[in-house]
DNA sequence: CGCCCTGTTGAAACAGATCAACGGAGGTGG
DNA sequence: CCACCTCCGTTGATCTGTTTCAACAGGGCG
């Protein structure tokens, strides 16, 4: 259901890669299997001039900041969220290790959304001018940038159909399923793993209520699909799941 | 609440200009507010071969067709539409004049949604691999079409908060907002416009039914904020709109 | 003219929200 | 180390917005 190539995904093998001349960054283990040279990667580690840590809890940017940068995850966890006019918050998305965030603050120079540290994370700066001035001189990763703003934008396709169409069992699959799919992709299990948010920001992503999602897990736990304790999260049955999360 | 910069629409005195020496497109009177000299401009009529027709209900492209052309529109209106495992399809966006269609597929090289015509409509045919290639060598074009592709993502996210937030007459008061907006920044009028789709249609993009989307319609015109024949739209009290849609 | 498709309106059913109470985990300070 | 407190998660009972089912009106088109 999720379209997650792993093409867009950095491979097992390099994240995180020690070697890495950058050394403060994992945007380079992102763009090695794409086929680059050595003077192209070092051009690509010396654009990144900074990596930053972030607390739990931590704010990377808020919206309407000037935007400046890209941020790649180098470890950890994020959410991004938008406040409407009378203060409601939505949580547009959580994103992981290698994934990259304020693409959506490029078309009017400002950060649409917050961004906050949901564990104590590290990101890579990445100077949005002077990685477009790389990517023009190497094509390659030129097309790769455009792949991965599609990608964000095939996924966000995905997550408002979720939201327009299915019922909450279906999009709470879903979501699991989601995180499944991308664990996996990092070369992590895609049945066990650790929550990083709390059932109120699920909830409030998949425009439910914490109580709904409670309720739910609960009734996957009744059915066997699922075994859970706290926020740690197994999932028995695969195909069940994804057959409740495509309509049954 | 859209955040739809005048930048990112053509300027109504660029739409379909007959001087265009394309003649093919409007691809580079979507350009031409960017500073484009001459020759650059040459180049990117160039790159479009062909001006395509669609008569309404035809089909521009089908999910998971191979991805070659983005598609600007020259005149008329789409809608993009996914459909899921079980056969339920979810419409993802209404599109008109001046934005381009296709970029979900450039990571995976497949379409992923099908884009239908509204009405008879036409577009201009963009070999991506050519407007890459031109993009290397144009600075600017290429800054702009990552502001296209921005936009696009940030559109999305407002989608996807009014999905998971919003109740019934806020979403749909949203979406006529939307449609002003961008009716007004083509040189048309803000308040009094045809709608393309229909009930159904609308609902569905906003994930509702039909009947919700007739009495809303009719509440709206009780209430005064709308008049409506058919298909015939005139907002009679934008702030109202807004208010409603912000939140009350 | 008559058919079909789109839109409207009403009544009943239901999914999920809301309100409320409680239990348990983890952190903090004594 | 324990006691306390707060936040998070769970479960139950009720309420409500939206869907569903149904009937009908109107307009466009063959």
């Amino acid at each position: 259901m999720v379209n997650t190539t792993p093409f867009l995904s950095p491979h097992p093998a390099f994240v995180a890669n020690p070697k890495s001349h950058c050394g403060t960054c994992n945007l380079r283990d992102l763009c090695l299997p794409i086929g680059l040279v050595d003077a192209e990667l070092d051009r690509l580690d010396h654009i990144v001039k900074h990596r930053r840590r972030i607390a739990r809890d931590g704010v990377l940017y808020r919206m309407n900041d000037p935007f400046v940068n890209l941020y790649a995850i180098r470890v950890g966890h994020f959410k991004t969220y938008q406040v409407n006019a009378n203060g409601a918050h939505h949580i547009s998305g959580f994103q992981m290790t290698g994934e990259l965030l304020g693409m959506e603050a490029i078309s009017s120079y400002r950060h649409q959304c917050n961004a906050v540290a949901l564990e104590d994370s590290e990101v890579c700066e990445v100077p949005f001018s002077e990685l477009e001035n790389l990517l023009k001189d190497v094509p390659i990763m030129l097309h790769h940038f455009h792949r991965m703003m599609s990608h964000e934008i095939a996924q966000d396709r995905n997550a408002m159909l979720q939201l327009g169409n299915l019922r909450a069992e279906q999009r709470f699959a879903a979501f699991l399923l989601n995180l499944s799919t991308r664990y996996k992709n990092r070369g992590y299990s895609a049945t066990h793993f650790q929550l990083r948010m709390s059932r109120e920001e699920i909830a409030n992503y998949l425009g439910l209520t914490n109580e709904t999602i409670s309720r739910l897990l609960s009734q996957f736990k009744k059915t066997g699909w699922v075994k859970a304790n706290n926020r740690e999260i197994a999932l028995i049955d695969l195909p069940a799941l994804r057959l409740l999360a495509e309509g049954k």
